[in-house]
DNA sequence: CCGTCATGCAACTCCCTGGTTGCTTTTTTA
DNA sequence: TAAAAAAGCAACCAGGGAGTTGCATGACGG
C-alpha cells in the first residue's frame, strides 16, 4: 500500500466515524459507554429516548464504524467502547486544521514582507 | 452558564461537526479547503464529481457547523477553511476516548489487585 | 453595450436513515 | 417447568438529504 493510499485508508475511516457520531443519539450513547462503562442493550435503552430495537441499530452502526464492539454474556449482549478509531479520527481532524493554520502562517509571513 | 450546560453546548457543536463532515464530499471539500487554501465555488467544483449547485449546498452546510465561512470577492464568493470548531471536535473525540482509557485503567489495576 | 463567467433561486426526484410495531427465540429464575 | 427478561428478526413508514435540471441575476472585459 503506497503512503497515499495509506492517507486515503485514514480519511475514509475517519469519515465513517464522523458519520457514526453524526447523529444526536448515537453520539450520547457513546458518551454514556465512556463514562459508564460496558454494558448491554437494555440497560442503555433504559436511559434513551428511542426504542430498544432503534438502539440495537445504532450500535450496529457504532459496529461497523469501528467505534464500539460487544461480547456475549448468557443472554444479554454487552457493547463496550473501542477507544482507537476515535483517536484515529480526533488526529484526522487535528491534522487537517493544523495544515491550514500552517499554511495561514506561511501567507502572513509573505504578506508582512512587504 | 453552569459547567454542565458548557459541556453539552461543546459536545453540540461537535456533533454538529461530525454530521457536517460526515459526507464524502463535504469531507473531500474541507480537505481540498485544507492543502489548497482559500477558493471559489466554481473552482472547488472543477476537482469535484458534483454539481456546483451541489458544491454550494455542501458549503452552506459546513458554514452551518462553523467549519468554512466565505468572504466575496467580485462576482466570486470565495471559501476558506476555519480551524477552530475543527480543533474543539477533535478535542471532544480525544477526551471521549482518553475517558474510557482511564477507566479501562482503573479497571485493570482493580483486577490485578487480587 | 454585450457576451460570458460566477453565482443565486427554486422545484423536483430518489433513496437512505431513523424510528416504530409485532412476533419469535433464547436464557434465567422463582 | 412456567413466567419473565433480554434480545433477534422482519416489515413498514415518514422525513430528510444528496443530487439534478432549468432559469434568473449580477459583475467583468472588450
Amino acid at each position: 500500500m503506497s503512503p497515499r493510499d495509506a492517507a486515503t485508508a485514514t480519511v475514509t475511516q475517519a469519515r465513517s466515524v464522523f458519520s457514526a457520531l453524526g447523529d444526536e443519539t448515537r453520539l450520547s450513547l457513546v458518551a454514556r459507554l465512556s463514562s459508564g462503562g460496558p454494558q448491554s442493550i437494555s440497560q442503555l435503552t433504559s436511559r434513551s429516548r428511542v426504542t430498544r430495537q432503534a438502539v440495537t441499530k445504532h450500535l450496529d452502526v457504532l459496529a461497523g464504524a469501528g467505534v464500539v464492539h460487544d461480547t456475549r454474556r448468557g443472554r444479554e449482549r454487552i457493547w463496550e467502547l473501542d477507544s482507537t478509531r476515535l483517536l484515529d479520527a480526533s488526529r484526522a481532524l487535528d491534522q487537517i486544521s493544523r495544515r491550514w493554520d500552517e499554511a495561514l502562517d506561511r501567507l502572513k509571513i509573505f504578506v508582512e514582507r512587504d
